[in-house]
DNA sequence: CCAGAACTGAACCACCCGGTTCAATTCAGT
DNA sequence: ACTGAATTGAACCGGGTGGTTCAGTTCTGG
């Protein structure tokens, strides 16, 4: 009868979904019956479902994964789970959409640090120090487990879910570098940088920022020791200051 | 009744099949009754099945590829299938095994041409041209249909399969970034590069090659042009030597 | 306090998949 | 040409899956 879900029927107050569940979307329920039989609220059903959803996809993957896990682990009846999402591959869209939103506010936080902190210090020193804090936090947060299973999966469904590349995956990359480009820009303008192409050399420092730790981290199935990505970072840093820091300008 | 299939039943001359198959699987055929009703022989219907069923894993994925699907896709009963890997796992192990030896060769032959080329010129613009080559083709290899599906298999079911990791991927990149290594190391010793840690340079070398073609090639769903990939070879190239170039000897 | 919406648990359905069996057929080695 | 192994097609089985239905319960808004 229905047709187009997700916030048609209007189960419940999803319409103004847009607040992210921040951390645990487990615990938090609305401020009555505290701590009394039901252990969870009843409004945040839906973040519970999603939660649980990406966690067993990433257990599991796709096709393995199977809806009636997924309620359970959200503590939820399987027909609550189709009430509030209706497929599985809305349900698959949507947890991955929101794992993707909040993988993406964790990394531009880390370089909109960079814009605080690079303005304070003004040496090389202090310019080396801090791009390697921000690579380094930067990594953290590629590192995450949520952010290695979210790669997996895309990697995975890309082939059934193309439409997840942009909405997930390509903003999201896209504006971390959009950021760090703009830094670098203005970087060079200062006369600290030397990057003819902001964009690529944001691009470069992803690069060896990302690349060496998908092999050190054995595709993210080894958890990876601070040291190891404080090492990762600075090594990139140290290239990357190599190739684009204060010296020759040859801009080509 | 029996457990270990692979080469234990013994079904056809399965035990020499270190051969790798090295195109297409789908035309070799004993040379009688070539062209004739039987479109293909009777010995490589391991081969087939194998390039088959890798052909239909990268399409679907390994949950939802189906064996009587790989079974049509190679011109086989579902039977035989069994008969001869008697299991969709193992199946699907020994269809990516497969794939990865074949790109480990690939990517081998090309860091090989290094070491031939390398040594003839002398001056650095032609060292620069070299290891743009050399990068290139190295995209080339990386960016590969088959490649790619190879990574995103690997990928996904790194859950499941853990133990290829080390037999397809930790093997292959391991031997390929070492090959690169000991090519630094020696162009170090002859005074034409600065690489403090030749394994270190060669993996960020492979960092700024195959980083920015992630993003480019949407995960390998869209082709991409030579342009592109020679114009990110250059930049790769432009970037590493502009760090590990000849120059001041700050070997840290 | 009550009407109505959301939620639950369980059963149910049709479908498909992995894997096996088997008789009939085709091929390879000699 | 003949024997035995490999192959085929088709049917079959058990089980799990996505998705639905429904009667009954629990909560929420007013």
């Amino acid at each position: 009868m229905h047709n187009d879900y997700d916030h048609a029927i209007g189960p419940i107050g999803s319409e103004c979904c847009d607040s992210r569940y921040d951390a645990q979307v487990s615990e938090v329920s609305s401020p009555q019956t505290a701590g009394a039989g039901a252990p969870r609220g009843r409004i945040d059903k839906r973040h519970a479902i999603l939660g649980a959803a990406f966690t067993v996809f990433a257990r599991e993957g796709y096709g393995q994964a199977c809806v009636r896990v997924i309620a359970a682990e959200a503590g939820v009846a399987k027909p609550t789970v189709y009430n509030h999402l209706g497929d599985k591959e809305n349900l698959f869209r949507h947890a991955m959409e929101a794992a993707g939103a909040r993988a993406l506010t964790a990394s531009l936080a880390v370089v909109a640090e960079l814009r605080a902190e690079g303005a304070t210090a003004d040496d090389a020193a202090a310019l080396s120090a801090t791009l390697e804090d921000v690579g380094y936090r930067l990594l953290l947060c590629s590192c995450d487990e949520r952010s290695w299973a979210l790669r997996r999966l895309l990697y995975a469904e890309v082939g059934k879910f193309p439409e997840l590349l942009d909405s997930v995956w390509g903003h999201g990359t896209h504006r971390v570098q959009e950021a760090l480009a703009d830094r670098f820009a203005r970087l060079t303008l200062a006369g600290r940088l030397h990057t003819a192409d902001p964009a690529q050399a944001a691009e470069q420092f992803f690069a060896l920022l990302t690349g060496p730790m998908e092999a050190r981290s054995r595709l993210g199935t080894r958890p990876v020791s601070d040291a190891e990505a404080r090492e990762v970072a600075r090594a990139a840093v140290r290239t990357f200051l190599r190739a684009f820091g204060p010296g020759p300008d040859e801009t080509a």
